[in-house]
RNA sequence: GCGCCGCUAGCUCAACUGGCAGAGCAGCGGACUCUUAAUCCGCGGGUUGUAGGUUCAAGUCCUACGCGGCGUACCA
């Protein structure tokens, strides 16, 4: 038939979609029953002269709006208030001369409609029952009642369909696998109270980092994604070709360099909340694209920066689950409140190796000690990387609280101002919470000399075959020659903080991970 | 990348040593004016991930591939 004709063709034109999604519309018969049901119950209505997809519906009052505004009616009171609501079926009860239906809007709160021979008629009672499916979207208009078991009804005079279903939904109370999950998040939502907290966890959460951050007199600025050279961390990049200028471009693994420039520029309170992208393992705890937040302070030191993070986190985890103590979404109990553990890194692995390591401990006896617990060095390690590694390895599962671990390796952190007191060290601190990296802060790197040698360091890595040694960015080093004033700055894993505030995978934080095409 | 495990109805899962592919929910038809994962009667629904192979016979065994999970490696 032509619309179906119509339809294809668009699809082919288009051809922006490589999801499997099958055409059927001539092959019905190739649908699994309840498609071709749910199909067929659409095409009824049409030629019925009905709408299975009106424009509007009638709407007086939120579901949400009807719990507040009748949470106390005792049972079997008939209001005598009439409303128009609209919801998605997710539960029906069809008894001979009377209907229930739970509704349930977007915000998750639920409502149960009653179609009744009397109110509604023979013929609009039968339609219910042969027209509208699970998972169907309804507006019901009706008075507000409680039924005689004391549920909150709307008992409907006449109701409509809002939207058709053409998909059945999962059994409610069984647990989606979790690979449908993922890839299907929309179904994930619909059936899973814990999908839907996810998601709002995460805009509280985020929300917070913002509201901090602003109250704190830090302006939220946009950097380029599509950069000409990758820098401002250790990764690979993805790379793809813009057309008008003809040259490759990297999108960014991080904002760090522009974010400077903006300080350089006079924004000296500067922050970032944005995608970075990194052309590696994707695995429970990294995704190719995480969102990462990034703030710049001229003025402040590392010490200020760790101090400033913690207050961020603690807000945000206020935010999220309402107070400093609290449950994880794995069961597990957290304590983020007070001040935080501090540990310094030389002197954490020096205990941990039962010998004093500093930065001019010779490179033979780190790679010993390295290689004595399994730990299998590369050709292009530094001196520092094996003390990295070192602290990986003994030190860092110990750290059950939040723990800021200061003071590493002058050779590792091209970005990074040296120790205004230790020689081999700069004034860097990671924070780890349960073990894993939640964010780095730095005291800035200003003196464009030194940033120079650097960076020119970092490019013979490169050259040397590292692949993710950072390329010498010249109009940067520009910038830092115009005088950046001392500053401290902090890069923090957005998914990572979902990640310790839920105790969840990286994929559930995130509602469309990337996946492998069906 | 390597290793192990998995992929069966719309969903969640069964199917012994290779021997007629099943259940619950969902669906369809019928009954029921107070149900709450409603209940009762009846009925449909399958290219067992894909492609080969072994066998009288393959969901089951073998090979390759795809997708996923876990472990491991890598991941400033």
């Amino acid at each position: 038939m032509p619309v179906a004709r119509i339809h294809r063709g668009t699809d082919n034109l288009c051809g922006m979609t490589n999801e499997p999604i099958p055409r059927h519309d001539e092959h019905d018969e190739d649908l699994p029953e309840q498609i071709r049901v749910r199909r067929d119950k659409r095409q009824r209505l049409l030629d019925a002269g009905q709408e299975p997809y009106p424009v509007r519906v009638p709407i007086t009052h939120t579901i949400d709006q009807i719990r507040v505004a009748y949470a106390d009616l005792e049972i079997d009171v008939a209001t005598g208030d009439s409303v128009s609501i609209a919801g998605r079926v997710i539960f029906q009860r069809n008894t001979g001369k009377l209907c229930f239906a739970t509704l349930r809007a977007g915000d998750g709160s639920e409502i149960q409609a009653m179609l009744s021979l009397d109110k509604v008629g023979e013929e609009r009672l039968a339609d219910w029952k042969s027209d509208v499916d699970l998972g169907d979207h309804v507006a019901v208009q009706g008075e507000v009642i409680t039924s005689r078991r004391g549920e909150l009804s709307v008992l409907a005079d006449s109701w409509q369909l809002a939207a058709k279903s053409l998909r059945p939904l999962p059994v409610a109370h069984k647990p989606l696998a979790e690979e449908t999950r993922v890839r299907q998040r929309y179904v994930d939502l619909i059936v899973r109270p814990q999908a839907r907290e996810i998601a709002r966890l995460r805009i509280r959460t985020v929300a917070s980092l913002r509201e901090s951050l602003t109250a704190r007199g830090y302006v939220e600025v946009e950097t380029p994604m599509l950069q000409t050279l990758h820098g401002g961390a250790t990764a690979r990049p993805f790379v793809t070709h813009s057309n008008a200028f003809d040259i490759d471009v990297f999108l960014r693994i991080a904002p760090e360099l522009f974010l400077k420039r903006c300080v350089v520029g006079g924004l000296e309170r500067v922050f970032e909340i944005n995608r970075n992208f990194r052309n590696e393992g994707a695995d429970s705890t990294h995704s190719p694209e995480f969102a990462m937040l990034e703030y710049y302070e001229a003025y402040a030191d590392y010490r200020d920066m760790a101090r400033t993070t913690r207050e961020l986190i603690q807000s945000a985890a206020i935010a999220a689950h309402g107070s400093l103590q609290f449950t994880r979404m794995d069961g597990q109990e957290r304590d983020f409140s007070g001040d935080w553990d501090e540990a310094y890194v030389y002197p954490s692995v020096s205990a941990a190796v039962g010998r004093e390591i500093t930065p001019q401990t010779p490179v033979d006896v780190l790679r010993e000690l390295c290689e004595a617990v399994d730990i299998k060095p590369e050709k292009t390690w530094v001196p520092g990387k094996y003390v990295e590694e070192l602290l990986e390895h003994h030190v860092v599962a110990q750290f059950t609280r939040p723990t800021f671990v200061y003071d590493y390796p002058e050779d590792t952190s091209p970005l990074v101002r040296a120790h205004r007191e230790l020689p081999g060290v700069v004034e860097k601190w990671d924070l780890y919470i349960d073990g894993a990296e939640q964010g780095t802060g730095y005291s800035e790197l200003i003196d464009p000399v030194i940033q120079r040698e650097r960076l020119v360091a970092q490019s013979a890595l490169k050259a040397g075959g590292d692949v993710e040694a950072m390329q010498v960015d010249e109009d940067f080093l520009r910038a830092l020659e115009y005088g950046m004033p001392p500053s401290g700055g902090v890069g923090m894993g957005v998914d990572r903080l979902l990640m310790n505030l839920t105790g969840l995978n990286i994929r559930e934080t995130i509602l469309f991970p990337l996946v492998k095409p069906e």
